[in-house]
DNA sequence: CTGTTAGCGCATTCAT
DNA sequence: ATGAATGCGCTAACAG
C-alpha cells in the first residue's frame, strides 16, 4: 500500500504539498497540484483514514440513529440523509435502535466513541422526555419526534394539525364513533392523539383512543376488540403505518365491508395502502423533505455550534381514498 | 477528554498495562487489572478509535452493502447482520447501493478506504457477472445474489427450486397460461425464471416470461398489457415483492376477481400480501437466517482467509393463500 | 509557494 | 508481570 511519502517522492515534492493537494487546500501551484495528482493516481494512493482522523481530529462522519428501520418512513428519511451527506463529503453510519432505549444508548455511546461530527436521531419516548442537546459532545438533530419544550434542533411533522385534519375529514364524511389507535411509545403518537381529541371535542363527539405498542399484532387485537363491542366504532383511525396494517388485518378478518360498515384512515402513504380494497385514506408525510431538512439543520449546526435552537415543522398531506367515503345513514 | 496516559497515572501503572487491560490481553496481574479498570471508570475514559485503528491496523468494522434498503428483504437481513456483528465486537457500516452500479462501486471503494475487516454484499448484475472475491483487499460474502460459477462465499435462496415449486403449485391448481414477471436486473430474477421455465416445460406448457426493471410501475404496466391481450393469462407470478405489488395494482385496477379470473403468486412474504383480498400465495424467504449465515461465513473467512469458497443455499417456504385456489373450468 | 518537523493517541515491541 | 520507547500515517504549524 502506497503511503503519502511514496507519493511525495514520486512527485518530487514534500509530504506537506501532497497533503495540501489531496485535501483540496489552497496555496499550491498548479504545476505541483498536477504532479501530485498524477503521482497519486500512478501509485493508486488512498489516504489512510485512521491516520487522517487521528491527526485532524475530524471524522467527517455523521450518525443516523433511527428507531425502526423496518418502518418505511425511516427508510425514506435515511435515503435523503445519505444522499445529502455524501454530497457534502460526510459519511453516514446508519443504526437501528429498534425502539429499544438500551440499544439507543449503546449507539449514542458508539457515536461518541467514533467521534462523529453530528447525529440525526429519532428518539424513544424515554430518551426524549429528558433530552437536551447540550448533554452530548456532538451536535444532535431530532427527526420525527420532539416535544414542544425539547431543547434541540428538530424536524417534525405538524402532528397535531395532521391528526386534526384527518379526524375532521372523517367527521365531515358523516362518521361519529371514530376510534383512534395510536403508538404510545413515541411523542409522535401522543401528539397525533392530541389532534384527534381536539377535533372530536370541537365536534362534540366522544373520543375513544387506545394507546398501543407500535406493533402490528397489537393494533389488530385492539381493533378486533373494538369491533366486537356492543357499540362498535364507525371509523378506525391509526397513528402510523404499522398500526394501520393491524387495523386492516382486523377489518379483513371480520369481513366487514369498508367503508360501509367501517371506515378506515391512518398515517403514512405506504405502497400497499392504495392496494387494499377501497384504498385507504391517509396523511402522507414528506419523508424526503424531512430527511433533507434534518441534515441541512445538522450541517449548519456543525458549522455554527452556538446558534439558536431551530425547528422545522412540515405539513402532512391528506390523501383521500375510498375507505372514508360519505357515510350513508338511514333517515331518522 | 481523558487519554490513556491519564488513566495510567491515575492507576499508578504504565500505559502499556492500561492498554493490555483494556484490550483484554493476558499477562496482567489481577491487582493491576482492577486498578486500571477503576481508573478508567473514574476518568470516564474511552479509547480513541482513530488512534487505536491507526496503530493496530484493524478497524473491527464490517460493511454491509445492500442493493435496495427499501426492500423489506434487505431490511430484515441487515437486522440479523447487525445483531450478530455487535455480539462479535464488530461495528457495521450499512450502505444502500440502490441497484446502481456506480453507487455500488463508490461504496466498495469506501470500504477499501475504511479498511474494513470484511463486506457483505448483494451485488448488481453488472458487478456479479465478473465478480471475484480475490479482486478485493478484504473478504467479501455475497447475499441473495450469486451465480453458479461465482468465486465467492455466498448465501442464497435456492431460487430455481423455489420458483419451480411455486409454478408447480399453480399448475397443480389447474392453471395453464401462467405468465411470469421477473426482475431482469438481478441474478436472482434470472434464476427464478429458470425454475419457472423448467416447471412449465416439464408440464408441457408454454412459458411466457417478461423481464422487467425491479420497479412497481413497470410490473403494473406489464401486467395490464398482459391482461388486456387476446388470450390473457390465467395466473400471474412475480419474482419479488416489488413486482408482486405492481401485479396486485394492475389486477385491482381492472377489477378482475382473484383467483377466479386471475390467480396471483409471488415471492417474499411481506406484511401486506395476506392483507389484499384473497391473500397472496408466496414463497417466503428465511431472511433472518440468510443474514445470520452471511455474517457467520464472513467471520469465518476473516479468521481463515484462505479457506475454500463456501456456499449456503437455503430453501424457500411455500405459503399457500387464497390467490391460487383451484381453478374451476367449465366441463368440456 | 514549499519543505521540515512535531505530534495526534494508541498498541506493541523489547527490555527488565 | 511490567515499563520505556517506538512509530502507525497523516495534518498543521512553522520556517523559509
Amino acid at each position: 500500500m502506497a503511503r503519502i511519502i511514496d507519493v511525495a517522492k514520486h512527485a518530487g515534492v514534500s509530504v506537506a504539498s501532497v497533503s495540501r493537494v489531496l485535501s483540496g487546500l489552497p496555496g499550491v501551484s498548479e504545476d505541483t497540484r498536477a504532479r501530485v495528482q498524477a503521482a497519486a493516481k500512478a501509485l493508486n494512493y488512498r489516504p489512510d483514514l485512521a491516520a487522517r482522523r487521528l491527526r485532524s481530529r475530524r471524522t467527517d462522519t455523521i450518525g443516523l440513529i433511527v428507531s425502526d428501520i423496518r418502518n418505511p418512513f425511516f427508510t425514506e428519511v435515511s435515503r435523503a440523509v445519505e444522499d445529502m451527506a455524501y454530497e457534502h463529503g460526510q459519511r453516514v453510519i446508519l443504526c437501528n435502535a429498534d425502539e429499544d432505549p438500551e440499544k439507543e444508548a449503546f449507539y449514542l455511546e458508539l457515536m461518541h466513541n467514533e467521534n462523529v461530527s453530528g447525529v440525526i436521531l429519532s428518539p424513544t419516548l424515554q430518551l426524549l422526555s429528558q433530552f437536551r442537546a447540550s448533554d452530548y459532545t456532538f451536535p444532535v438533530v431530532l427527526v420525527d419526534r420532539c416535544e414542544r419544550s425539547t431543547e434541540a434542533d428538530a424536524v417534525v411533522l405538524d402532528n397535531v394539525d395532521a391528526a386534526y385534519r384527518l379526524t375532521e375529514h372523517l367527521i365531515e364524511r358523516g362518521h361519529r364513533r371514530i376510534a383512534f389507535l395510536y403508538g404510545a411509545g413515541s411523542a409522535t403518537g401522543q401528539q397525533r392523539n392530541e389532534g384527534y381529541s381536539l377535533a372530536m371535542a370541537r365536534a362534540g363527539l366522544a373520543a375513544q383512543a387506545s394507546a398501543l405498542r407500535p406493533v402490528v399484532a397489537d393494533a389488530r387485537d385492539a381493533a378486533l376488540e373494538l369491533l366486537a363491542g356492543r357499540q362498535p366504532p364507525e371509523a378506525l383511525m391509526a397513528s402510523n403505518g404499522l398500526l394501520l396494517l393491524g387495523v386492516a388485518e382486523a377489518v379483513r378478518e371480520l369481513g366487514l365491508p369498508c367503508p360501509e360498515r367501517i371506515a378506515v384512515a391512518g398515517f403514512d402513504d405506504l405502497p400497499w395502502v392504495r392496494l387494499v380494497d377501497p384504498g385507504f385514506t391517509v396523511i402522507a408525510q414528506p419523508t424526503y423533505d424531512i430527511g433533507h431538512a434534518a441534515i441541512e439543520l445538522l450541517l449548519q449546526r456543525i458549522a455554527q455550534p452556538s446558534q439558536a435552537v431551530r425547528r422545522v415543522v412540515l405539513r402532512g398531506e391528506l390523501i383521500v381514498r375510498g375507505s372514508t367515503a360519505q357515510r350513508v345513514t338511514a333517515p331518522a
